[in-house]
DNA sequence: GGAGCTGACTAGAGCGCTCTAGCAGAAGAC
DNA sequence: GTCTTCTGCTAGAGCGCTCTAGTCAGCTCC
């Protein structure tokens, strides 16, 4: 509390030096002597002085921020975000957060991350019109993490969602399945090319090909995904679904469960993204692991490359997705 | 792109006023005629500006800025984020977020805030011992939400844990339930004051005490509990079960279905937060409700009044919750 | 013993804003 | 017609850092 916080002159005072010689030991460069260096590193800890990073910044040519837009609440881009901090820290970069929630839409969140002079921003998932995100990019690197968009100057890191699902059919296929549905992501990024790694596998593998089931992000888009499977004659019932996410999933394998069908003898689920709770134990969901860490080591890289090379924004970077098996596919 | 950033020096020169003036147009401030306001703001657009807001801040006494400290992946704090968010713009401040993931401690979450500038900090359930609470609390006004905490300075803004479990068991003992167990949290922020709360109701309402359930945040502790439950002989089985928080209560319940255990029939269950999927369709999970909107006003509102008003710190600020009855509590 | 280094340190001009003081000139008071 | 008061604007000194261009000892080297 006290009057106001200590800064680098007093630091300098205190230890009988320079202001120029407080910074350079704070920077820990080299010119000063280590006598001097702890001299004023003890000043400094004496006063409770913590350099102010934001005029730090100002006096820099770079800033080294990264402005990063995630979604509170879906718990894919918290692990988005857990491997973004450590990439930008390896690269020397800093994070700056700007979160999305109900109340606060995703032009404001990043329009509060320009006034912060990043140098580049990551968009996880983001639902901007591509033309929005031209004119971002248009301003300063931009990344756009899970969404493929084709939109001028934006780098693009994504999975291979397209060959998840074409994984997780063949998944499926390979135990049996006959008759595989897919409760589609409809609106949400990486929907569409899900979509289409279920139906060029699905003709493929020449299996039927069934309407699609309405489902959607959430688990309760997953819960209505199942009524409509629930409501299918007989005949038409799937023996195997693959979801759109895994939270999608499990709204979806909590219903039918609940509906009486045995998972995985009556019905088989796969999900896709690999959260957290796909591997606990009492859920065991087979789903397709997004490689979360290359992902955010990707996405940091693009806006290094080029904010330090210099690149010109780039074709999109694919990460390739992998199946991992648990308790909720079996033989038909 | 381009070369930099326009600075408030080029909209000066192109709308031919001097500097001063674009800073009062875009504060917003008196002291400019509306043409001339026009003009700069048309020169601005022309130019693309965007106002640095660190250069501001700066310049400027007080930041306005509060820190908050969340962990990503606590879907809950995804609605306190929300809320604080609102109530921060509502009280002129900014929020800057720092996250915690698996790989970024809370510790090195606050160390960041402190190099940023922020005027106060704002920490969701914080793990942190009291003593470095307390430490925080010097150097600047200090809000611990959710977590119940006795460190000199730090103010508290939590839910009334206690209250919220016995309104809990007393609801089951309504509809008749005599054997009612807890799915313990554990050291989570909040575990003692609901282990409490259970405790307190239960001696009250006479009914018998059983031993705790070892549960915790996830829905995986929520399955292990789950399984305990499931182990007891059937004579000591509950017909009813409050778990620590609604994921916990969420993993229990999905395992006790899978055991073949009716709910509600043959086992009712309540959990604690409301988080959203609380309230889907297919879950209807009765619960206790914790008030995101009323913790994030209160938290914002300490952190104002300390530094607006100079106030000191005060007692914790306590907000009750509120049962929400659903679909998976009925009579034994 | 002077040239040429090197290592340790300082002066001072920014960075892009804010904000106090102050200055013209027009309007109103008497 | 002078005196005040406003309105609309500008000059310029910060804010707390960084960083370039020094200065100045104390060396080595022939």
């Amino acid at each position: 509390m006290s009057a106001t916080r200590p800064t680098m002159e007093d630091v300098a005072a205190r230890a009988g030096v320079s202001r120029a010689l407080v910074s350079i030991v704070f920077r820990g460069v080299a010119g000063a002597s280590p006598a001097t260096r702890e001299r004023v590193l003890a000043a400094a800890a004496d006063l409770g002085y913590q350099p102010d990073r934001r005029a730090s910044r100002l006096g820099r040519a770079r800033t080294r921020m990264i402005g990063v837009v995630f979604h509170l609440g879906h718990a894919f881009h918290g692990d988005l975000v857990d491997s973004l901090y450590v990439a930008a820290a390896e690269s020397g970069y800093e994070l700056v957060l700007s979160g999305v929630t109900a109340r606060r839409p995703e032009e404001e969140a990043v329009r509060a991350l320009l006034g912060e002079c990043c140098e580049a921003v990551v968009l996880l998932g983001s639902a901007l019109p591509a033309r929005a995100l031209a004119e971002l990019a248009a301003r300063l690197p931009t990344v756009s993490v899970l969404r493929d968009v084709r939109a001028d100057g934006v780098d693009v890191v994504r999975t291979d969602d397209t060959a998840g699902l074409r994984a997780a059919v063949a998944h499926l296929h390979g135990l049996g399945h006959r008759r595989v549905m897919h409760a589609d992501g409809g609106r949400a990024p990486g929907a569409a090319q899900r979509r289409r790694g279920y139906r060029d596998a699905v003709r493929r593998l020449g299996l039927p090909e069934p309407p699609l089931l309405p489902g959607g992000l959430t688990e309760e888009d997953g819960a209505r995904a199942a009524d409509t499977l629930l409501a299918l004659p007989p005949g038409e019932r799937p023996t195997a679904v693959t979801a759109f996410n895994d939270r999608c999933a499990l709204g979806l394998l909590d219903a039918v469960r609940r509906a009486g069908l045995e998972v995985p003898h009556m019905l088989s689920v796969v999900g896709f993204d690999d959260i957290r709770a796909a591997s606990y134990a009492h859920i065991g969901l087979t789903t397709i692991r997004q490689d979360a860490d290359a992902l955010g080591r990707l996405a940091v890289g693009r806006a290094a490359a080029r904010l330090d090379e210099g690149e010109p924004p780039g074709r999109p970077l694919v990460v390739p997705p992998a199946l991992v098996v648990r308790s909720t596919t079996a033989p038909p």
